[in-house]
This record gives structure tokens, C-alpha cells and sequence, in this order.
RNA sequence: GCGCCGGUGGCUCAGCUUGGACAGAGCAGCGGCUUCCUAAGCCGCCUGUCGUGGGUUCAAAUCCCACCCGGCGCGCCA
């Protein structure tokens, strides 16, 4: 691909209208006694509602210094404004001056950067540096639950985007196989079944020693014992005394990883697999115990000892002193080691961020908001230590059920393998009724895609910081702004193209992926809805850089929607293949594209696009 | 008690970073559309004290203050 191929597939057509306007405009309140900054201009022209116009500029503040009316100023400033090019025309209209662009020009810009962008369109090609995001990373102690998967699908998704804008992303999973949690897993396991306690049998459902139960995954038949066993560590010392002892064992080297791990690596197996099936992959897994026994931990506490705020508490605790970093009060010790000297969990993601900060221009973390208070000691600790760099995070709330909030003990789950199997069957039964000609392979494809993507879409498109009620009718609707809503659109346009190819355009087609410009002028006028559809399409670009920049991932889901929403109206309302034929190599491009943009738009929620459903 | 985050039609949510023109969608409800490119679709109707009260501003869902409700957290768990 070449350097003008690049620059034209990823710069977002409005930017240079935006620019000139803002310019034109800044010398004609010059003129008239107003100085005002380029940039502040650019900042101040927003879209006007529907059918005023593309691009809106409000003169009210300056027509407030220059003692004019703001009507008055804008039919002023609007007198003799430049056309041509992208502008078309411009108009006051109460205290704005609206400008329309050029159909034709919206037309060309837009689709010849996606035809020469493809996969691409939208996204950043010049490198911007190596980021790692870190997602998931649940404790390897079960099967994994709808609130914990929201991690997984902001974290892959943000992964996705910022991959799109330019990074070179790595995607880390961090197995806390060491902390409390899991090491009651390894401790329960490391004996055998008729010495566990007996109402760790009892409520595990686990009798004896033995394989697997074939068809279980393991995740979920390692992670039986769990609830008991963790209440027994609670509840009786001799227990939480072996269990601690198992872990120092471990610590001092007596204990070979392999054989420690095989219980967190078998569920983590299991939820990976899980995983899978909505598209998440990790490039990357750091087990928290390499991170003690190649020595991190002993040198992140070694340096901590004797930092300038390092203090000892009463039994010999050590905290580091974070006020200086303007944490809270209720915040301003933080603990890092306990009084007999082992360390706490904040020792090892403090070794864990260390080691990333040197590696990585960019750190993120996706982590619930239970976490918030421990990320701005991890901030105030790292900052304390002298790193230039800090790690950015994105924090997500968390998923609950009508009944409250989600509790293993109480037996109140909805695990990710329930929703997701739960989906593939309402989605086989849907597609089954519409499609009987589909081949039955086929169609559970079609049904484990389109189960998946409505999960995805729905756990995506709410923003971050809002807790989510988890309801099934809500998590697995397949219409309205959902995922198969989205599938389906595209669906629609491949089989369109298909059926095109079919009957002898394909060398339009073709002809037009070289470029729409010997089509012009174009048939005027457009439909309103083609028009729309263009609008949406061209959005693309600034939609990607944005979300790449502050995390609102869920905007990409929302985007999907409107743009299959316009192009589901743009096609009821005209007709491509048969219609006029002069409008034939437009609709023809208007379809190519948005099928092209739905795609790359589902490829970074990480639903499958599908050809046919 | 303190801190952080949320509170927008019957339900679920965009919009708030950077104040701007009648606050947008989806679901539910009601009424239409299939001799025609996939009806998981399209078109139309109905529904709003933007939690409450103050303030700043020519202009507030958006910024500031107070309060109410919900979520999350508050040193030897992770």
C-alpha cells in the first residue's frame, strides 16, 4: 500500500472542512473587531439538528463582545462565505451559521477511503507505540460469571480499537495462582476426596478420587470444592494454617510449579475455553508465583523498605506512608507487607506494574470498581518509587441479577457457559424456523455466532461506570439494537452483492473499488436516505481514534446500530439491483461500503460478521 | 460517617469530557407494509418535572454547591 493510500485511509474527511471553516470564519470576525483563537473556533463547531445542515457555528458569545444581535452576526458573517469544494452552502439561522457540504463531495471522500482502506478503513496506520492491556485476570477458582466476563468484553474490545489506532497491543491475562483464593483450591485437591472435610464432599457433589466426569468442563468440576472448602479455611485454624504452609512450601521452591499448578492451569483451561466462544485471546499469561520465585516481589519490597515514606507499624507491618501522594487519609497507609513478613497482595502487582511500566509505552488496566481504592494506592506506591510512567485504568461496574447481587454461596449465578449455551439454542431455534434451507452445520454456526454476539453486544453497549441488572430477555434479544440486529444487516448487504455479482455486475463492482469518481456527477438528487447512510459512514474514523483514546467502547456498539439502521432504511426505501439504472453504481458503492463498515465496526466489538443467517 | 461512581419516557440505555437551536434510540403498547435485492426487517402513532433544590450564564441534561436514592470501597483479603 502506498504512503497516499495510507494518509487518505485514515484521515477523517471532516477535519479539513471543520479546519477551513473555522479559518474563513476566524478572519471574518477578525475584520469585524473580533480576535479568537483557531483552535477554540474549531472546537465550537458542532452538528446541528437534523435538516439544518452538516456543521454548525454559534455566534452568540461573539456577537455579545461586538454589541450585535447573534441573528444579526450570523447573517454577517455569512454574507459572500466561500463555497465550493466540500462546502456547498451555507446559512444563518438564529445565532448559528449553518453549512451544508457537498453531496458529491461526501460521496467521493467517503467511499473512496473505505474502497482503498477495505479491513483498514478507519483505522491509524502509523504506529503510535506498544500498549498492553490487561483484562479477566479472575482468580483461577471456577467457572467464570456473566459480571466477571464484562471484563473480558470491555478489556478485548478496548484491545481491539486500540490495536485499530495505531498500537502494538499485547494482551496479558495475570494468574493470581498464589493468593488465599486459589491456594485453597490447590490445598483442597492435594489430598485426596475421602480426607477432604465431610461437608466439602457433601456440597461439592464430589465423592471420591477419579478422572474428570465425562462432558464436565473443568472448570467448573475444579471449582466445586471452592464455596466449602474456602468457608473451612475461615472458619478452622489447622486448615488455614496448611493452607499457608502449602503456599510457603511452594515459595521456598519445595513444591515444582507444574505440579502446584495443575489445578488453577485446568480451570483456567476451562474458562479460556469459554472465552473463546466470544472471541477473547490473550497474547499473553503472567502466573503471580514466577513473579516470587524469579525473585520480582523480594526485589519490589527490598526497594519499598527503604523508600523516603516507608514506615513500620506496631508488629512490624510494612506500609508505605502515600499521603505526601495526596491520598485520603482513610487511604494514606498502604500495607505492603503483614507483621511476620510474607507479602500482601499489592507486593506482587507492585513487582507485576514495575515490569510492565519498563516494557510498554502505555499500561492499561481493566479492572472492576471494587478495585478503585487498590489502583490509587498501586498509583500512589508506583509514583513513590520514582516510575516516570503510571498505568491508566478502565474501571467497569458490576453486573447483578434482579434478586441482588451475584453470590456463588447463595446459589445466585448466571455463569458465562449457562448464558452462552442459553444462547446458541434460543439462536438455533430462531434460525431454524427462518432458514430451514440452510445445511445443519451451517446453521449451528450461524446459531453459536449470533448467540455470541448478542451477549457481547449487550454486556458492551452500556458505558463502563453503569452497573448492569443482568436479565435474560435483555441479554438475549436478537432485534433492535442488539447484535443479530447488526449480523443480520450485514447479512443482508453480502447476500446483495452476491446476488449482483450473479447477475453480471461484477465488473462494476470491481470497477468501483477503483475508485468512484469516474461515476460522478452523481444522480441528483439523492435519496435522503443514502445521504444518511454517507453521513454515518464517514463518522467512522473520528468514532475509532475517539474510543481509542478515552475507552468508550460503548459508543461502538450504538455506532453499529445506526449504521445498520440507515442502511436497513436506505434499502427498503430504494431499489438497487432492477431500480434506475443511473443509480446503480451508487447503491451498488453505498452497499459495499456499509457492509464493509458494519465489518470493520463488528470485528472490533469482536461479533462475527456472517454472510448468510 | 468518609471517598469514588451512577440516577434521563412504563422498562433498558445514548447524549454530560469541550454548555448552544425542538433531549435521541431500543424494548413494551397501538396501527400499517411481504406478486420485488433475507420481515432477526421497514413505515407511522403514543409516552419525558433529564433524582430534588439552589447558583453561574445570553444559553444548563451538560458546569458549581447542597440534599435524596442506588452501586462500590474504606491498612495486615484479593
Amino acid at each position: 500500500m502506498s504512503g497516499k493510500e495510507e494518509s487518505i485511509s485514515n484521515e477523517n474527511p471532516w477535519t479539513a472542512v471543520r479546519s477551513r471553516i473555522a479559518s474563513e470564519a476566524a478572519q471574518r470576525l477578525e475584520r469585524l473587531g473580533v480576535s479568537v483563537p483557531l483552535d477554540q473556533l474549531e472546537r465550537e463547531i458542532s452538528v446541528p439538528p437534523e435538516g439544518m445542515g452538516d456543521l454548525a457555528l454559534p455566534l452568540f458569545r461573539y456577537a455579545k463582545k461586538l454589541g450585535k444581535s447573534p441573528q444579526e452576526l450570523a447573517s454577517v458573517l455569512g454574507e459572500g462565505f466561500p463555497m465550493g469544494g466540500a462546502l456547498a452552502h451555507a446559512a444563518p439561522a438564529g445565532g448559528f451559521l449553518n453549512f451544508t457540504v457537498s453531496v458529491p463531495w461526501l460521496a467521493e471522500a467517503t467511499l473512496s477511503r473505505i474502497f482503498s482502506g477495505k479491513e483498514r478503513y478507519g483505522h491509524t496506520l502509523k504506529p503510535r507505540g506498544r500498549v498492553c492491556v490487561e483484562h479477566t485476570s479472575a482468580n483461577p477458582t471456577g467457572q467464570l460469571h456473566v459480571g466477571r466476563s464484562r471484563n473480558g468484553i470491555i478489556g478485548d474490545t478496548y484491545a481491539r480499537v486500540l490495536s485499530a489506532a495505531g498500537y502494538d497491543v499485547r494482551v496479558q491475562f495475570y494468574v493470581d495462582d498464589i493468593g488465599r483464593q486459589a491456594a485453597t483450591l490447590v490445598w483442597i485437591w492435594s489430598k485426596p476426596v475421602h480426607d477432604w472435610p465431610e461437608n466439602v464432599r457433601e456440597r461439592s457433589g464430589i465423592s471420591s478420587d477419579g478422572p474428570k466426569p465425562e462432558g464436565m468442563k473443568p472448570d467448573e468440576w475444579r471449582g466445586k470444592p471452592y464455596p466449602s472448602a474456602s468457608e473451612v479455611v475461615k472458619q478452622e485454624e489447622t486448615a488455614a494454617r496448611e493452607v499457608s504452609d502449602l503456599t510457603s512450601r511452594f515459595e521456598r521452591g519445595e513444591i515444582p510449579p507444574a505440579e502446584y499448578r495443575k489445578v488453577p492451569k485446568d480451570i483456567l483451561d476451562g474458562v479460556l475455553a469459554t472465552l473463546g466462544r466470544v472471541h477473547i485471546h490473550f497474547d499473553e499469561f503472567v502466573w503471580e508465583s514466577d513473579l516470587i520465585l524469579d525473585g520480582s516481589v523480594r526485589k519490589t519490597v527490598g526497594e519499598l523498605e527503604h523508600a523516603p515514606h516507608a514506615v513500620r507499624l506496631e508488629g512490624g507491618a510494612l506500609a508505605i506512608d502515600a499521603s505526601a501522594q495526596g491520598l485520603p487519609p482513610d487511604l494514606a497507609k498502604v500495607l505492603i507487607t503483614r507483621s511476620d513478613g510474607t507479602h500482601l497482595y499489592i507486593a506482587r502487582d507492585l513487582a507485576y506494574h514495575t515490569r510492565k511500566l519498563a516494557e510498554f509505552d502505555r499500561v492499561i488496566d481493566v479492572i472492576g470498581e471494587d478495585h478503585k481504592a487498590h489502583f490509587r494506592s498501586l498509583l500512589a506506591v508506583l509514583s513513590e518509587m520514582g516510575l516516570p510512567r503510571k498505568p491508566e485504568v478502565l474501571h467497569y461496574a458490576f453486573v447483578s441479577l434482579p434478586e441482588g447481587k451475584m453470590s456463588t454461596r447463595a446459589g445466585r449465578i448466571v455463569t458465562l457457559d449457562d448464558l452462552l449455551d442459553e444462547a446458541h439454542s434460543r439462536a438455533l431455534k430462531e434460525v431454524t424456523e427462518r432458514r430451514a434451507d440452510l445445511p445443519p452445520d451451517e446453521a449451528e454456526h450461524v446459531a453459536e455466532s449470533v448467540g455470541a454476539g448478542a451477549v457481547r453486544f449487550h454486556l458492551l453497549s452500556v458505558q463502563p461506570d453503569k452497573p448492569i441488572v443482568f436479565r435474560w430477555e435483555d441479554a438475549l434479544s436478537f432485534e433492535g439494537k442488539s447484535g443479530p440486529f447488526v449480523q443480520y444487516s450485514y447479512a443482508r448487504a453480502s447476500s446483495l452483492l452476491r446476488k449482483a455479482k450473479d447477475s453480471g455486475e461484477g465488473p462494476l463492482l470491481a470497477d468501483l473499488e477503483k475508485g468512484i469518481t469516474k461515476y460522478l456527477p452523481l444522480p441528483e438528487p439523492l435519496d435522503p436516505r443514502e445521504v444518511d447512510l454517507l453521513r454515518s459512514l464517514s463518522r467512522f474514523p473520528a468514532l475509532v481514534r475517539r474510543v481509542s483514546e478515552d475507552g468508550s467502547v460503548h459508543l461502538l456498539p450504538l455506532y453499529a446500530h445506526e449504521v445498520s439502521d440507515r442502511l436497513n432504511s436506505f434499502y427498503q426505501a430504494v431499489r438497487v439491483l432492477g431500480g434506475e439504472a443511473q443509480s446503480l453504481p451508487l447503491r451498488l458503492a453505498l452497499v459495499a461500503s456499509a457492509r464493509q463498515v458494519l465489518g470493520n465496526t463488528l470485528h472490533l466489538i469482536g461479533v462475527e460478521p456472517l454472510e448468510r443467517m
